[in-house]
DNA sequence: ACAATACTTCAATTGTTATTGAATCATTAA
DNA sequence: TTAATGATTCAATAACAATTGAAGTATTGT
């Protein structure tokens, strides 16, 4: 995983409105969801919704396919796996401990995490 | 975990130099390293990298303790699970297949993590 | 006490990002 | 084919972030 990569991913985040449109469109799952659905889930005009999707389609983090006149915007799961990979590389070394919470955190499979 | 602190997060972490910072002190561990330390191995001056470490303790990624003249800096690796834990809830309501790679990415006391 | 070292703050400049309304393009419905 | 709908692009403005050098604060060594 390259560098710039990452930060483009964290750029992405990095705004009030993207990380809620990444975050409706982790849980929309495969489904994804269309512009004009999302700009109404969250009050936004569509020009500026638009400029923010741009954002994050163009670091990776969305991806969009054309359904008509409507776009269908999806979250790319696995870029998000392999920038939380970037971030926590070596994270306990020496002190698997240290990092414990991370894996039952993340695991989505289980009971705690259904209930998060 | 409120949405302002994840954000604080990203912004931290969306700057190539503060990613590297945090990087290199999620790989120090529980040691840390002091200014003038992280200065000299990402080749910084000093008032620039007094300017992004500011921006790391602010957004409560990094914690700072005095040390005679020297200032140590750590990683807070549960702050890190946190933002991780926020981005990625819900991340595979109905089909938990759809991030199978992220528990094995995150388990970082096996053998493949080590490796990476 | 004085000088050196470690680091931070300040102020100025530069560069980048966000928001908006108007215009545009593409697709569908009448 | 004309009108309506869904969405993006453009240009202007406003807001914010990064970098630098000079000055400042705190601690240690002589």
């Amino acid at each position: 995983m390259d560098k710039t990569a990452v930060l483009q991913a964290f750029e992405a985040l990095s705004s009030g409105i993207r990380l809620d449109v990444f975050r409706l469109l982790v849980v929309a799952g495969r489904e994804g969801r269309v512009a004009g659905d999302i700009a109404s889930t969250l009050d936004l005009p569509a020009t500026n919704l638009s400029f923010h999707l741009k954002a994050l389609t163009q670091s990776g983090l969305l991806s969009v396919e054309q359904e008509g006149r409507y776009q269908r915007y999806r979250a790319n799961i696995p870029l998000m796996v392999q920038v939380i990979a970037y971030l926590t590389d070596n994270c306990c070394a020496g002190h698997p401990e240290d990092c414990a919470g991370l894996r039952q955190t993340l695991d989505c499979s289980n009971e705690a995490s259904r209930r998060r």
